[in-house]
DNA sequence: CTGCCTGCAAACTCTTTGCACGAAT
DNA sequence: ATTCGTGCAAAGAGTTTGCAGGCAG
């Protein structure tokens, strides 16, 4: 464990929301500037492997990282298109259906992920989206 | 309507199963070799919009596309991270769920997918994977 | 002429990696 | 001395885009 380290991993369990690598390098070197890019990436999967991160992929060509603070595997994401939020929901009968359908292709489930993309009411009815102001 | 349109639309819907851009580059050129890249990449989204096909991004950095046959946003994927097959599987249930918790959040559903990981069993008790093979 | 489509190659984004150095055991 | 972690910069993969030319209305 090291001062890099250190500073990485504070930055990302202080972080109540999704961040990105990017982001989690400019936090971890406002507590340690001698953070590099490099020591964020190689420390993200090691985190994520620990379990002290889940790693996010909703198909942006970026991935997004949360402090895995509920060890849950039946949590589903619901992306607003229009102001980027990533809100975490609760959805139990993820693990059911992995493992029902697995199990009738001859596999055995690993994960399994859920994304609800969608768009602001609000923003649609009076022009100004509540979570991005 | 190009020539080289018309071959990436006649390679891009006689695929059967998943492919990425590049396969289709190699398939529409074995049509018409005057097509580019560029025009596959330009020409993928415009038949992506038009329903002709769906986009699949399964986390992998390359996205995957498959011909629309069935008209649903009720498709589920397995993904085996074995043989990276992805098959795909009817989940009624995903777009009763996308729009009750999206109405929860204040929000309007758009889409949502579900995606299985998973790992072949043959391949674990008798070391080779039969879909694979 | 105008507008859309093309190929080529360069650019872009996010991530990974080769290398040499530095600290700790 | 060996091992591991580091920064830098280059490489890498997949995708996008600027540009000049071509073809159609």
């Amino acid at each position: 464990m090291t001062s890099q380290r250190l500073a990485i991993l504070d930055a990302a369990l202080s972080k109540k929301d999704h961040f990105t690598a990017e982001q989690l390098l400019e936090f971890a070197r406002s507590i340690d500037d001698s953070v590099s890019r490099a020591t964020v990436y190689r420390t993200l999967p090691i985190m994520t492997r620990s379990a002290l991160l889940r790693e996010i992929d909703i198909g942006t060509g970026e991935k997004f990282y949360v402090p895995n603070l509920q060890q849950s595997t039946q949590i589903a994401q619901v992306v607003c298109n229009d102001c980027d939020r990533i809100f975490e929901i609760s959805a139990p009968f993820m693990e059911w259906y992995g493992s029902t359908v697995s199990h009738k292709l001859g596999l055995s489930p690993v994960s399994q992920r859920l994304q609800v993309s969608a768009r602001c009411n609000t923003l649609r009815d009076k022009g100004t989206c509540p979570n991005r102001a």
